[in-house]
DNA sequence: CGCGATTTGTGCACGCCTTCACAAGCGCCT
DNA sequence: AGGCGCTTGTGAAGGCGTGCACAAATCGCG
């Protein structure tokens, strides 16, 4: 999965606001099905059926309708799904019609192609700073952004209103980033080195760790090679290779 | 989460031939010990106490006792792990002993990145082929490795006995290549194009939205602020903002 | 040799998530 | 107006994962 845990959620009894507090797993997969919604839209529907849209998320239909039930019943019964108003109460609840400002801290390797990536300007976030500790790479700019120097991060997220910070740096600086940025008064952080990050309380820390899922791939590879290659014996004794499927 | 649903685990009874069947969550942070174990065993230490070695992969300690116990029994009573014998292990578990083969496919902006990770190779991985449809990028080299027609792609991949399939292309282009690589014969893929993968029953994907990740976030800035900022009243009513934490 | 300190391995209970199955609701056609 | 087909929303059941709490096992020391 390779996600670390979130720090908080309060432990409010009964005094929740105007806010509904959904499942940490109806919130992971929110985004997925925005991204068909706008899919959909862009060939002209205007209404999908929760079948319909759970095949274009790869999910199953009851498991998306229970889903969307827990935003509140934006579906009509015999039609289905609004796409235009489906698509704009998720944005609302994702918080995405705020066009949030990012930190981008670490311009090596990776971080020089998420400053390019357009999936995130496409997805209502704007990248508003770079930076980088290594003088070398201090000044240059990349898609018209200049690289700032690591020092300038703490003022840059208060003048600019930096809400959510990226980490893309090598594993002994990340942590220190983090202060950084907790300091400054970020509650986000992505953090894409190979570490665990330590916060206080109420910060948010998502982790992205590429080598993770490939080690994960790597499991099922070694596990059904050591299916299929059985030295002698009772392969196929109940029947069906491929089941399930979803 | 950003993980796609693994297409298959057969629906086999009892006839699991000599290989533990290790819960999917127990599988997802194996890598994260295995990186935790690595960096104790560059400081020198022989053994490590759950306690230890779960602060160090950042997880709970009754848990990571559980999650080793799946492996059998390699620890000892009132000692702790023996950290080599525990890297061998999991390695082996993960199959990182046979340092697979990976083909990338897509060499923009994002594949570029990985194809220059230097965090593939030190876990067991070797890139060794780059492919992209772009004729303007086709016989460029990046690190020493040479991008190749997508074209070559089947031939490469039994010629190059690879293994796992590297998706870093635009999300029109993804559903082609996956198919091809599974008519070549792999059967485990990681996605990183936007989109959903059909792929027969035995193949594996793990998809990595990099954009989904960063939505998630927003979410709890959007959850965090709407607490914070409550029109008129019952703010703190019952007390502690900062809960759990783990 | 025995005892206490330490740490693993695990039985158990709890909570979250998924999935099925179906009642309730909506629109369309006759 | 009435009925029929389609689709949503949800109650309930089952499975999985987590974390506590403790018994079992090992080491070191007197």
């Amino acid at each position: 999965m390779s996600q670390q845990r979130h720090g908080n959620t309060p432990g409010n009894a009964g005094a929740v606001p105007a806010f509904p507090d959904l499942p940490e797993a109806t919130i992971a997969r929110l985004p997925e099905y925005l991204r068909a919604l706008h899919n959909l839209a862009e060939t002209g529907s205007e209404t999908v059926s929760s079948e319909g849209l759970a095949a274009a998320a790869g999910v199953n239909s009851a498991k998306l309708r229970k889903d969307l039930s827990h935003l509140g019943s934006y579906g009509t019964r015999g039609v289905g799904y609004d796409v235009a108003l489906l698509i704009d109460q998720i944005e609302y609840i994702l918080g995405l019609d705020q066009r949030r400002a990012v930190a981008l801290v670490g311009v090596g390797n990776l971080g020089h192609a998420l400053a390019g990536y357009d999936g995130f300007a496409s997805r209502g976030f704007r990248i508003v700073g770079l930076f980088d500790a290594d003088a070398e790479r201090v000044g240059k700019t990349i898609n018209g952004l200049p690289v700032r120097h690591v020092d300038e991060l703490g003022r840059a997220v208060v003048e600019d209103g930096i809400t959510i910070g990226v980490i893309a740096t090598p594993a002994g600086a990340a942590q220190g980033v983090a202060d950084e940025l907790v300091a400054a008064g970020v509650t986000s952080i992505l953090n894409f080195a190979p570490c665990v990050l330590s916060v206080p309380a109420g910060v948010d820390v998502r982790k992205v760790d590429l080598a993770i899922e490939l080690q994960i791939l790597s499991f099922h590879e070694h596990r059904k090679a050591s299916l299929t290659a059985l030295p002698g014996g009772r392969v196929g004794e109940n029947g069906n290779q491929e089941a399930v499927g979803s």
